[in-house]
DNA sequence: TGGATTTATGAAACCGGTTTCATATTAGGG
DNA sequence: CCCTAATATGAAACCGGTTTCATAAATCCA
């Protein structure tokens, strides 16, 4: 029991490769007999055609590269997940590769791929600088999803991270608190530095003193959330609120708060970034920054697809959404 | 700017095709000058294999097949990301196809992935029967995820739901609770149907009658966790404690009984299923099941590999494990 | 030192398709 | 009815590697 190839239709349906070749691509007419002859045939083997050769003969692969990022966020996972979902169906196939932190590896990745032969690369955050992206793909179409792209042979879905830090902020201000502590996300993470940046803008437009002690340093994990309100507690800073640099360190927020007998929103005012499935679910309820992470991959599955046949595509900056909810109503 | 193949290392070097492709994999000896002059010119040339050209003649793709499903747990989408890390690095690449909910889609996705000539595969979940795919994969390594499996033929990666669920049951029971209400999963799933077996053999062996009341139905979402404890509170059932599908489920449920006024866990103590990364940071923290989602994935990977370089594996059967926290506790 | 092995290497076949090119056939037009 | 243009089809080249096979060179052993 051996696969069946072209050649072997070919034989039982009485005409040449090509002509099977044909009929299967409809690429030019043949006759309708023949034609019949190789449709028959092709069920009757249960012909499966070699993708690999495919790819190889005509040059395009039908598959589509991923770089992901395997770092802790939810968010991620839900780009990816809107990508493989919009995309099955559409004859492409996702073929992912993890990035994970180091920018060699997120090298191998992309060389990885180019490798595959991939028809185009789509790149999930990630610290890889995006000129050196474009000097390994030689012309591949590239984009890249939930950051920014200073270069212009490259395309970008992103969402507006300081507008959200700034949404998150001023909306805690208009609750009328006025000393907000930060919960910072990775230092060096570029949308963490985005979401402080819209805090401080909203904090500097209110008038408000952005006090050193009521920033602390997270690093995108519950934990860390934990660990920042314990600290701001341990020294004794005086806040009402917190907007914390994503919906996982929000969480952390919360326990911690919980734990020593705070109540939120009553004590503190809570709000997060993201809004990942779990938030609206928390007790209370997490006001959040929406990040349309699983519409995003989806758009990101369709602009590719589009990309690769040809179609032009405008890099798209995307206006998060504030969420409130109840951990932050006064 | 084209791409180099190895005919141009071959022009370079000054030897055949032969002899690069036998330096680059190093199959049989080459003279060591020959040897340093490919090398050489691979290096400066910045070869990069063409991957489907490889495979296509050494009839090895380098490639695992995954079939996923994207329904709501975030059970399966932690399992992916095992799989995505621990297979990174190996050589082998995964290939994801959506088997979403239909049969019929699921078989078409083992069909893409078998076109695409994977060498191996890996089904996470999904409802096709077992002997449905060993027909159509044709002697390739197959391992069945987070799902058992009858096939002799194939392997396979699970959990034993049955005992997870008893655990779970019988925390509750020794916790004090006698009238324990099950939010069950989806009613035709493979697992939700496990753990409330497990549920019942706890309760019997306790001597505790099951109450039809006590049993509502759910569907493994959030939403299905709220409108069960709505309508437990509305039928005004006598019930001390629940046990939800999974922490989705739990997180409803905790969500709809704060709305309330209810406590937990001194007015009702509740289990949930998974242990996904938010459980540890609700409000209080929940107890749960642990399923090491992420472990598997990473197990699976590693199997995988493990199977298509030929070596054997035996189907595994993985326990559960109680972790208890807050939510729980007398 | 010479015949028998072993070893390194290039030429060519092959993997399974697609696509160009040439040809046999049919249709069209005056 | 004959010559030209359009059309269907098969042969062969090609995609970029791997692998078999044959051969020239090197090594071995008596």
């Amino acid at each position: 029991m051996k696969t069946v190839k072209i050649q072997d239709i070919a034989r039982v349906a009485g005409v040449s490769k090509s002509t099977v070749s044909r009929v299967l691509n409809g690429t030019v007419a043949v006759h309708p007999d023949k034609r019949k002859a190789v449709l028959d045939a092709t069920k009757r083997l249960g012909f499966q055609p070699n993708v690999l050769a495919q790819s190889l003969a005509s040059g395009r692969s039908s598959t589509i590269g991923v770089v992901t990022q395997m770092i802790g966020s939810p968010f991620y996972d839900s780009i990816a997940q809107g990508l493989v979902a919009e995309l099955s169906g559409t004859g492409y196939s996702p073929i992912f590769t993890d990035g994970s932190w180091e920018k060699a590896e997120q090298r191998g990745a992309v060389g990885a791929l180019v490798g595959r032969r991939v028809d185009g690369l789509i790149v999930i955050g990630g610290t890889i600088s995006s000129s050196q992206i474009a000097e390994m793909v030689n012309d591949l179409p590239v984009l890249l999803v939930a950051r920014r792209c200073e270069n212009a042979d490259l395309h970008s879905l992103a969402v507006d991270n300081e507008l959200g830090g700034y949404q998150a902020t001023k909306h805690l201000i208009e609750q009328g608190h006025d000393r907000i502590a930060l919960i910072g996300g990775l230092a060096d993470h570029e949308d963490a530095i985005a979401r402080s940046v819209g805090y401080r803008n909203a904090m500097n437009e209110a008038g408000l003193k952005v006090d050193r002690e009521l920033l602390v340093e997270g690093d995108f994990s519950a934990e860390s959330g934990v660990r920042a309100v314990d600290q701001l507690l341990q020294d004794s800073v005086d806040f009402t609120a917190i907007f914390a640099a994503n919906d996982l360190t929000a969480f952390g927020a919360m326990l911690a708060l919980y734990k020593v007998g705070k109540r939120v929103p009553e004590d503190v005012a809570i709000v997060g970034f993201d809004d990942q499935m779990e938030s609206s679910f928390t007790t209370p309820p997490l006001s959040t920054v929406r990040q349309p992470a699983r519409e995003m991959g989806e758009r990101a599955a369709r602009a590719m697809v589009g990309l690769v046949e040809g179609q032009p595509f405008e890099s798209i900056l995307l206006s998060p959404k504030l969420i409130v909810r109840e951990s932050s109503k006064t």
